[in-house]
DNA sequence: TTCTCCCTCCCCTAAAATAGGGAGGGCTGC
DNA sequence: GCAGCCCTCCCTATTTTAGGGGAGGGAGAA
């Protein structure tokens, strides 16, 4: 373990509200001598949560302007499992060249490493640095602070969790392994029809576990159930 | 980085099929010198995968049985963000305490300790070592490896994504904002009528989004549209 | 044993979803 | 300037789903 990656459990250890986490950003970048550093988790109990170093005008224009929603970065990183460096992305779009000249100006670093974070219901984040530096001076920082942003990044993420409380275990039973047939049949779009015929019962018989999954999940129709059902993991598309 | 973390990443680099995935665990297991490494994928490409040291036998008869749905350790870790020590399971369930009586029969150790992965599609796995120690032996073995096992976990999971091609970049134009609103709204539950109230648009136009939606995603109705999109992590609940 | 849950089947009506047609104005990139 | 996509609205029609009832047998746990 890295005499930083010490420093910084250290520091976790006394972390426990959200105000708490609103400084460790701050704390991160002091530590690993970044330009920035910065936390955005899209679904905390609902909303999003941000914990960053970066200019407050850019953080507030990057929100008023709804910029989670282009943002190449964001996207890209949701899209993928390993980290992303922002040198590797799509440059070509004219869009996330003009994003990234905006975002230049309000004092984000030219170089960048965003780590992809997944909770078990939706509760997704990326953890970024970013800093001013030549190619090769970044790929060699980058090499070898890898395992700590990556430790980080989930050491982040669980005080995050914990500080909104979104790690208690979620209420309700469990779902029937029928039930559990019939939302990954419809959550794979087939008819209603379809999966009675399938699973070899009366299309009424199918209707009686939607009607319980739906209501062990709290949902509100048949789309709302496979959705949940979804976020926690325990049916796939 | 550890020694024995470096051995296990330069065997790393050589991986790239799943047949090299295949042997990894027993790789990592007499690397930690542990009684039992194993990983489960439930749904790479839709389909399990698992690299374990486990008894082929106990292999056979888990999947058999279809303990995937029962293992309180796999049940458990997917809940949860952080990693989960076998300790800490709930054990007053009978079924639970019969369903690990009977892996210890077919050689599985007694301490566990098992990590959750997610990736971004529903690519849920988890890591597991197990091993026969005291309580405190094992407190402080995985005190001392568990950076090294979230890494392993991580880089495993990557190398399984890779090796069953699921890691190219989704295909497909990307959904318009009207869109998103229409899929978000439908997710959590809402009827047709409500969302197009909600939007102030007619319910005829938001069915029009619904349709363009569904097309883009390839989706057979809005039950799977919305179903992909919160598999795209696009939106969430 | 009793209680709870699981699985299976059936009736009904109203609402929603699907599928196929249209149309017009606006913005953006090449 | 034009192609392409986005947003908005309209029509008719059929099929499917939603949600409300009720009923019985079986397995497992307290």
């Amino acid at each position: 373990m890295t005499k930083k990656l010490e420093t910084f459990l250290e520091r976790l250890e006394t972390t426990n509200t959200v105000d708490d986490l609103s400084s460790l950003a701050d704390i991160l970048r002091d530590t690993y001598d970044v330009k920035n550093v910065s936390y955005l988790a899209t679904n905390l109990n609902g909303l999003p949560f941000v914990s960053s170093t970066y200019d407050p005008k850019w953080a507030q224009h990057y929100e008023e302007q709804k910029y989670m929603l282009i943002d190449p970065v964001v996207r890209g990183a949701l899209m993928q499992f390993n980290p992303l460096d922002w040198k590797r992305l799509d440059w070509s779009s004219k869009r996330t060249r003009a994003f990234f000249n905006e975002a230049v100006d309000f004092g984000v670093g030219q170089q960048g490493y965003t780590i992809p974070i997944r909770g078990p219901n939706g509760q997704t984040a990326i953890f970024a640095i970013n800093h001013d530096s030549n190619d090769a001076g970044w790929e060699r920082y980058i090499g070898e602070h890898a395992h700590d942003f990556m430790l980080i990044s989930h050491y982040f993420h669980q005080k995050a969790l914990a500080a909104t409380h979104t790690t208690e275990p979620i209420e309700g039973r469990d779902l029937s392994p029928r039930e559990l047939d019939v939302l990954k049949y419809l959550g794979i779009g087939l008819s209603r029809g379809k999966v009675a015929d399938i699973l070899k019962i009366s299309e009424h018989t199918l209707r009686v576990y939607v009607d319980s999954a739906r209501y062990k999940l709290g949902a509100l129709n048949t789309t709302h159930a496979v959705a949940i059902a979804l976020a926690r993991g325990v049916i796939s598309v």
